[in-house]
DNA sequence: TCTGGGGTCCTAGGACCC
DNA sequence: TCTGGGGTCCTAGGACCC
């Protein structure tokens, strides 16, 4: 007996935190409005608000409003950029606590409806619905797109688009079909006409280099690729990418929402204002690296993981980025450890030009909880000896 | 005037073991 | 005058995503 279509829900918030910020400034409605940026800026009195033009600095805009949008804009343009294409947007600095809440606030009320979800991520989220719509009508799926919308609205005062499809590959699609607040819903049938025309690279797993190849190899719409010869799609993108581009193109994606994970890494990176000299500017250098080795540690702390593997990640004025690893003996979470760790890292490297960014990263993890009496007393011991 | 910070997954080669 | 072969761990880089 053939097992029913699922039907699986994605549910993306609407220019997430920009849409928070208005919550908070909402005489800023309509206004083409951009959430970025480094450094903290003044406290915002009246309505004098700061503006692109005369930001300088690095940084990148995180999120922008659709008016902001429309003046071409968008999110990971460089802010200097930026401010020349809309001088007279509005910048406001990223307020993640804020953010955060929020997420936590849309993510109960979909759960509420839907206790099926699958965490992608501070703005948006799958659900598997067909528990909830066992015929797969699509009445039904309409019927709780609008339920999850207003719970949502209700629950946060902000508007999401969703995507109801047979699996979470095309729900992803078509949440993005009809922004802002948009509801959109596709069957497998629908595939040739809805699907098929769209970009290749609106599907999650192409991104700007594969893209680019594809179109080199004629290849555009969603439809192109699917009738490519998946031998050839193979041939030029290797076994296993070839294969799920041909999959992904006809719709098939058997991915379970995953309603459960840990994490398999822990990092902290910091870009500096100004790239620094490895060897003029050591002792500022290393301060960065300290501090990044105790928030770390604290993360770690927090969570209530250890690190087994500690990682380096360097990024150069040329913007080439390296790593090096090291695995310790036993799992970690002192700072100076980290710090050590890293520190015989970087000897690896070999430090010829000026540093734009510095990172530490956590990796092969494990939880406090379940680690033998002897792995608490290795920082210590180690401490002995430094 | 280039390009943030936090992640996941994949590939591929070498070490090492049986 | 040969150099199997599978499994696992470790490392480095890169694509991609939010």
């Amino acid at each position: 007996m053939p097992s029913l279509p699922r039907s699986i829900a994605h549910l993306d918030m609407d220019a997430f935190f920009a849409s928070v910020e208005l919550l908070r400034y909402p005489q800023l409605r309509g206004k083409a409005v951009v959430v970025g940026g480094r450094r903290a800026v003044a406290p915002i009195e009246g309505d004098d608000f700061p503006h692109l033009r005369g930001y300088s600095g690095r940084g990148v805009i995180t999120t922008a409003t659709y008016e902001a949008r429309a003046l071409g804009v968008h999110s990971g343009m460089g802010l200097m950029k930026a401010a020349q294409l809309a001088p007279d947007a509005i910048l406001l600095p990223a307020d993640f606590d804020a953010y955060r809440h929020y997420s936590r606030l849309f993510k109960a009320a979909a759960r509420a409806i839907a206790p099926q979800m699958e965490d992608r991520g501070i703005d948006e989220i799958y659900l598997d619905l067909s528990a909830l719509n066992p015929a797969g009508s699509h009445d039904g799926a309409r019927a709780l797109a609008l339920e999850l919308q207003q719970a949502v609205r209700s629950a946060t005062g902000l508007s999401c688009s969703i995507g109801i499809a047979p699996n979470k590959l095309l729900a992803k699609l078509c949440s993005d079909l009809d922004k802002p607040a948009g509801i959109t819903i596709v069957a497998a049938d629908d595939i040739p006409t809805r699907i098929w025309p769209l970009p290749a690279k609106r599907i999650n797993g192409i991104g700007p280099k594969a893209a680019a190849r594809l179109e080199g190899l004629g290849i555009a719409t969603i439809g192109q690729l699917a009738a490519a010869d998946p031998a050839w799609l193979q041939a030029h993108f290797g076994s296993r990418y070839g294969q799920w581009l041909h999959d992904a193109a006809h719709g098939h994606d058997s991915r379970p929402v995953v309603t459960e994970s840990e994490p398999k890494s822990l990092s902290r990176e910091t870009t500096f204002e100004r790239d620094l000299h490895p060897r003029q500017d050591k002792a500022e250098l290393s301060a960065h690296f300290t501090r990044l080795c105790e928030q770390l540690a604290a993360d770690l702390a927090r969570k209530g993981y250890l690190g087994k593997t500690i990682g380096l990640k360097l990024r150069f004025d040329n913007f080439r980025t390296v790593t090096r690893d090291q695995t310790l003996p036993a799992p970690t979470g002192d700072a100076r450890v980290i710090r050590r760790a890293a520190g015989e890292c970087a000897r690896r490297v070999p430090l010829e030009r000026r540093i734009r960014l510095l990172g530490v990263r956590a990796s092969a993890l494990s939880r406090r909880d379940a680690q033998p009496e002897a792995s608490f007393a290795q920082p210590l011991q180690a401490e002995l000896f430094a």
